[in-house]
DNA sequence: GATCATGGGTATATAAACTATACTCATAGA
DNA sequence: TCTATGAGTATAGTTTATATACCCATGATC
């Protein structure tokens, strides 16, 4: 069977697992096939998936049937929320969205200046030539308060949860270090790497945190937590870069548990403490 | 033209601009064509972008001219971050990732309970129906320290940035509240409404959140982050609706500003702090 | 209760897309 | 010089899809 069917198909399974059903109308909209096209589509999926569709005729829409069963597809729930989340953006290149009803969503907005293509795309480049490459950087650190034209060796893109950046050797500082992505003005000059991604031990050596809930949460309390975070003996096991670790922690709440006063909303801390600064201090140096 | 050859011209496009060029095996490996009809395909591509490709006889890749100019796609930074997060994961129905090789990758580990699939789908049903359902909740309510049979009438999906929930009319309490997914436990029994979408107000209003570069920062920092976020003299405006609020401060760190020693951990500040805290309560109310 | 719009199903002839196979050519690298 | 690789192309045949036409069932409207 051809990749465009084969498509077609799943977009059928699709839409009967998480709508409300399916048309032809739907499919021509999606693929922009003929009539009779449709119609065969939704009889070859009666094929290859017999008993998962019936026809409301007083919806005029085919429906899953109570015995439908996934066929094409392995449903899960963070593929529908993958779904959400880029629903109304088109995402290049990638399928519309296969959602047609989209529910009313609620998501937060981050305010973020833009990332240049053509610096994102030479980066790239650099990581993949492994050369180095000239950025025009805004630091924050006081010394250098205007941005500033400086060599690095990339090799890897990183997320904090909230920005992307690269991670780089800093050929002024000699060492390696996070250069976040909306900072880097501009681009030239590819050249030698002075270091790789092999002599990044920060970026390979993964550090193992130990989540437990909040002792200060009432006893029932950690209980839910612990399920919530899939806790076994009450501990929560997360294996993460050791360059990585900083963001965890904010990314988590997990530096201002003593700070604030309201435990529910730090509803995990760390249980190997003394272990995780350590590394956090190895990271930082 | 048809759907699947559109789609395979725009992979040919997105592969030149993104990654290091594309040959017929590519082609052939993404969507099973046949060898002839990769090289048709590349022939194809040339007449509708001409100039944009040329043959690179000893990586025997086509690759991207100098003169490159997008002409299928749109290619955005956004968009290339979106396949980098969801690379390696299948997305269920939608495109296998359009990366071929993947850049080393940094992403936060955020362990959290998995939603249940049937548990998604009945309350995904009972919102666009307009019904009310009831389900097993695991409140952290001191009061209801076990998993609760409760009836809610959902009208939308909610996305603290780290987690998502329905946010519903709540039976007991007679208000409309956001119940996390992963504690939904079971779901049970459609019945009538008691609220729908238009009487939650909360959700509906928004907010115009303004914020500044905190000023402990020094004079230079400010501007920076000014311009991180895009700010018109010094102020960059956000809106969100008052249920999302409190999320948003907790995941701009908004909260704890003041009880933090480090500034450059907390870049931005509430500048209309009094009409937000106003908010706040009235969204909590 | 007749009419009508809508959406499904299907048949036929035709066109487009694609495959399988086979062969040629150019090049880089051994 | 030889060889492996990948591009290009021609042919015959298959699959997929279209355009067009017509029929049928349903629910809503008059």
């Amino acid at each position: 069977m051809r990749w465009s069917v084969e498509k077609r198909l799943e977009f059928i399974e699709f839409r009967l697992f998480w709508e409300d059903g399916i048309n032809r109308a739907d499919i021509i909209k999606q693929f922009g096939v003929s009539v009779p096209q449709a119609s065969k589509d939704l009889a070859l999926y009666e094929v290859k998936a017999p008993g998962n569709l019936f026809y409301d005729k007083s919806a005029k829409r085919y429906k899953a049937s109570s015995e439908f069963r996934p066929a094409l597809l392995e449903p899960d729930t963070a593929s529908y929320f993958s779904h959400l989340q880029t629903a109304g953006k088109p995402r290049d290149g990638l399928d519309e969205s296969w959602l047609a009803e989209i529910p009313q969503l609620g998501l937060l907005p981050i305010p973020r200046r833009r990332v240049g293509v053509d610096v994102l795309r030479k980066i790239l480049v650099a990581i993949r030539m492994q050369r180095s490459v000239e950025i025009n950087y805004q630091s924050m650190n006081e010394r250098r308060p205007d941005p500033l034209w400086r060599r690095i060796s990339p090799h890897s893109m990183g997320n904090d949860g909230l920005r992307w950046h690269v991670r780089a050797f800093c050929h002024i500082d000699k060492k390696f270090k996070d250069f976040l992505l909306p900072r880097c003005l501009d681009t030239r000059d590819f050249g030698e790497p002075m270091a790789s991604l092999e002599n990044d031990r920060i970026w390979h050596d993964r550090f193992k945190v130990e989540l437990m809930p909040n002792p200060r949460l009432s006893e029932s309390q950690q209980k839910i937590i612990a399920r919530d975070y899939e806790m076994e003996h009450g501990r929560a096991e997360v294996h993460i870069r050791k360059a990585l670790l900083y963001y965890f922690q904010k990314r988590l709440r997990l530096d201002i548990a003593d700070k604030l006063d309201s435990p529910q909303e730090i509803p995990v801390v760390v249980a190997n403490r003394a272990d995780f600064d350590a590394a956090l201090a190895e990271a930082q140096a």
